[in-house]
RNA sequence: GUAGCCAUAGCUCAGUUGGUUAGAGCAUCAGAUUGUGGUUCUGAGGGUCGUGGGUUCGAGCCCCAUUGGUUACCCCA
């Protein structure tokens, strides 16, 4: 039989380990500096609870379990289903346990999901995502506490930034102003390529989705506009007096905007982006996307947005929520791209000492000293076979471990022993005491 | 769902208009060196050239099919 992981997921070797969980902890630690609180969810969920919420291309992305036994030969239809991303799970736990929770509820989760896509650079079938949402709350506070804590990651993470974010609400205020309400997907769609297809291909597709000429006219001057953001805002506002809901939207906007004109955003650019769309169905409010302003990826790294009723379908009404993804293994992806790993510090998460020896009897010495080495926080480990020196060292070489101890008759003896800097060869008669005390 | 590109050793790849026994680097193992490695030198193992069929005196190379990977579109973290 051949090895192989199944199309688009891969293994993780000890050295991507080691950096994806640097990644995992940078944002964890953040998550937790502005409060939220880690829960995890199954890989599966009844698919009921998926169908319907990501919109008829999401749909058909979610990975169906196949039913079992008595029900697969009676070719029954799928019950289950692996997650497609965690906002969704979140909802259902929020409902399922909402005795217990104390509102506004902020959580993060950093789990796998999983979607029945086409692989392609960046584009995984199993891939983290990184949540953090705050459900029960409808203040705008939580957005704007999102966009600084977006920044923070990405600063920490030393990833230039740009946050794009846009409103549903001014999406459908725009609709609505064109004569066009029911086509909102459509159009927000169309526009949404206005980057990669320019202005006539976001016509064209419009055409093509039957929208009237007339509306197209309408939309025109938006499309083409370039300008600040307090410019794109007065554009917007004179566009949408008509529209109570566009209006709202630009209200939500400026109220952002401004709270966020107090704080200085250390590694990110914040952009209204008009043409920012965003697909998954359940967003009401803010939408946010952040691109890597370095490299060659140029898919999102981190999305999110306002959902004010995601908790509506499974019976409790009226709870409004905010949150935001970030896509690890992208980010990953740019770290490694932009070379970001090189100047970060390893060493707490790898071996630090190697004990290597001579025999039997000079290995179980080394046993019966690593426990006071580890009870010291230093990162040890003992060389398991008996076997020449020479290979001992290849062994601490590979593994990059910088010191060894190396004992043999004469350490058994005088109790001193050898200790090795593997960078310089430099070696000196140490006890173990004083072993430890250089490695601390 | 649509389209392009790729598939040769564990890994990265070379392989001439189709021509003898398919190569290199890295990695692995062994030795030079029985208490000292990473740099050096020597040697060894490792391949049904993705799979199946076809064309040909002869196929890693050409043709068809198939599988897998990859990239783009749709959509998305």
């Amino acid at each position: 039989m051949k090895p192989g992981t199944p199309k688009g997921t891969r293994d993780f070797s000890p050295t991507e380990m080691v950096r994806r969980n640097y990644i995992f902890d940078t944002i964890r630690t953040v998550f937790q500096r502005y409060g939220y609180a880690p829960i995890e969810t199954p890989a599966m969920e009844n698919l009921e609870t998926l169908m319907g919420k990501y919109g008829e291309e999401g749909d058909k992305l979610i990975f169906k379990i196949l039913p079992r036994g008595e029900k697969l030969q009676k070719l029954l239809p799928p019950e289950e289903a692996l997650r497609y991303d965690l906002t969704v799970p979140f909802a259902r736990y929020v409902v399922q346990h909402q005795n217990e929770l104390t509102f506004p509820f902020k959580r993060y989760q950093m789990q796998p999901v999983w979607r029945a896509d086409r692989p392609q650079k960046g584009r995984y079938r199993e891939f983290f995502q990184c949540d953090a949402d705050v459900i029960g709350s409808a203040s705008l506070l939580n957005e704007v506490e999102l966009v600084q804590l977006m920044d923070e990651v990405f600063s920490k993470l030393n990833v230039p930034v740009t946050i794009k974010i846009n409103n549903r609400k001014i999406l459908a205020g725009i609709a609505e102003v064109i004569g066009e309400k029911e086509k909102i997907v459509e159009i927000t769609v169309a526009i949404d390529k206005l980057d990669k297809i320019g202005v006539e291909g976001v016509n064209k597709e419009l055409v093509g989705k039957a929208i009237s000429t007339l509306a197209i006219e309408k939309l025109q001057p938006l499309i083409l506009f370039k300008g600040s953001t307090d410019d794109k805002l007065k554009l917007l506002k004179k566009l949408l007096e008509n529209s109570a809901i566009g209006k709202k939207g630009i209200e939500e906007m400026e109220y952002i905007f401004q709270q966020l004109s107090n704080f200085k955003l250390s590694n990110s650019s914040l952009e209204l982006d008009i043409t920012l769309a965003r697909g998954l169905n359940y967003y009401t409010g803010a939408i946010f996307e952040i691109k890597a302003r370095e490299g060659t990826l140029s898919s999102s790294i981190c999305g999110g947005g306002r959902y004010d009723d995601l908790t509506g379908v499974f019976g409790l009404p009226n709870v409004s929520g905010v949150g935001i993804s970030f896509g690890i293994d992208r980010i990953f992806d740019v770290l490694t791209e932009l070379n970001k790993f090189d100047g970060i510090d390893y060493s707490r998460l790898t071996t630090k000492l190697l004990f290597t020896h001579f025999g039997e009897g000079e290995q179980n010495y080394c046993l019966s000293l690593l426990p006071k080495v580890r009870a010291s926080g230093i990162n040890a480990e003992l060389y398991p076979d008996l076997t020449k020196i020479k290979k001992q060292f290849d062994y601490a070489n590979k593994k990059q471990i910088p010191f060894v101890v190396v004992v043999g008759g004469d350490e058994l003896q005088s109790g001193m022993l050898t200790f090795k800097d593997m960078s310089t060869g430099a070696q000196e008669k140490l006890s173990i005491d004083q072993v430890i005390e250089r490695l601390k």
